[in-house]
DNA sequence: ACGCCTAACTAACGCCTGTTAGGTTAACAA
DNA sequence: TTGTTAACCTAACAGGCGTTAGTTAGGCGT
């Protein structure tokens, strides 16, 4: 008699999808949906809770997606740092830019609803999240700014490269791809080497081979 | 004392912002503040009239946005045809090619708030108003795969490149731009020229010099 | 057994949204 | 002078929003 009295059953006891629970659904939604779409009470269906109780999580829902951003950032700078001090300390300059773009490529396609809701969204939250989220944004982007300088310093690069204008086009491209990648057509590896060759090498047919 | 008397005399008679006013409008908005924020109210407000009176002209909110999609694509469309069809006959391919990158580049950061405002917001309008900006999206795409084709066959560009995916990168670099270019810093002519020695050259520094 | 803590629930608040129906005004034509 | 029409206004609707206050239920340490 007590067999089916069980109503929902299915979740671990208490269900108990804690802050954690709540910020890994919050971040699926909104790169899904982007921010706009995804109210509190869609966040809350999805992890199976009422929308009020999200409340004793979170101070608001600015505070979410402040949390989902920072920690979307946080992700792939950690994965390209990782990437590129892995490496031995004698590997050559093209190698090592060709790691760190796939390292952020991956991030933002494979591994992370962070990353990716990152990009999708920071263009649509308020001014004021967007700024809580510089600081964050300011350390990945020095990251890079130093990789690309020591590339330009030991002579792998041009010398009149503009180190800004290049991370911000490298950055901006990659990210780009969010808006139409699909994992059918071709891995994000495979896609990573393609965005390497183009901006180490260029397009144009060579007359000197 | 008729003087002080003329209240908000610096419209045309009746004011008439009109359909297209009305537009105008609602594309600077969107582009300045995204999709999602913009309420009818808000267009109505910056066009000095009442949310109602806003049905006068449009059928509904997604009727609005879907018009200023368009509208934004044609218009980045006719200038990057105009920009290579204005190029004689015997003009070599790596010029054409700036030229395009340079139209496109000019409509989206320069001429028009309906491109930047179709970049900005088209992913985060309801699905049914992104189908129907297709075919408009479509036919532009035709233009850039057409002409990389030819690039492609007349010996310009490698004959390696998969001219999807180079289209896709070209755009998507390209409409980044938007999330960080500040005229102050250099021109869309001056960035358009960095863009295109990139993508044409690359930034590998070469030892055949 | 007691009380505390964690994690939820219920119910409501004021506000803003897109949208609709019906009324008003000014310019122009006959 | 009257009629017509384009362009707007007013007022309200239902529904969704973020947010709050107060309540409840289960598990753990003492």
């Amino acid at each position: 008699m007590a067999q089916n009295t069980a109503i929902k059953a299915n979740e671990t006891s208490r269900s108990a999808v804690g802050r954690d629970g709540v910020l890994d659904i919050a971040a699926r939604l909104f790169r899904e949906q982007g921010y706009g779409s995804v109210s509190l009470r869609k966040i809350a269906e999805a992890a199976g809770i009422k929308a009020g109780s999200i409340y004793y999580h979170f101070g608001s829902k600015d505070e979410i997606v402040a949390a989902v951003l920072d920690a979307g950032i946080r992700v792939v700078h950690a994965s390209m740092r990782d990437a590129i001090t892995d490496l031995r300390a004698d590997t050559d300059g093209e190698t090592v830019l060709r790691a760190a773009i796939r390292a952020h490529l991956r991030a933002l396609l494979d591994v992370s609803d962070y990353t990716s809701a990152n990009v999708r969204i920071f263009g649509q939250v308020p001014q004021s999240v967007r700024d809580a989220n510089l600081p964050t944004r300011r350390a990945y982007e020095a990251e890079w700014d130093s990789l690309l300088s020591q590339l330009k310093k030991d002579g792998t690069l041009k010398q009149d490269v503009d180190i800004r204008r290049l991370r911000l086009m490298l950055i901006g491209t990659l990210n780009a791809t969010l808006d139409w990648f699909d994992p059918d057509r071709g891995s994000a590896d495979a896609l990573s080497r393609t965005y390497a060759d183009v901006f180490l090498n260029g397009i144009l047919q060579r007359q000197d081979t």
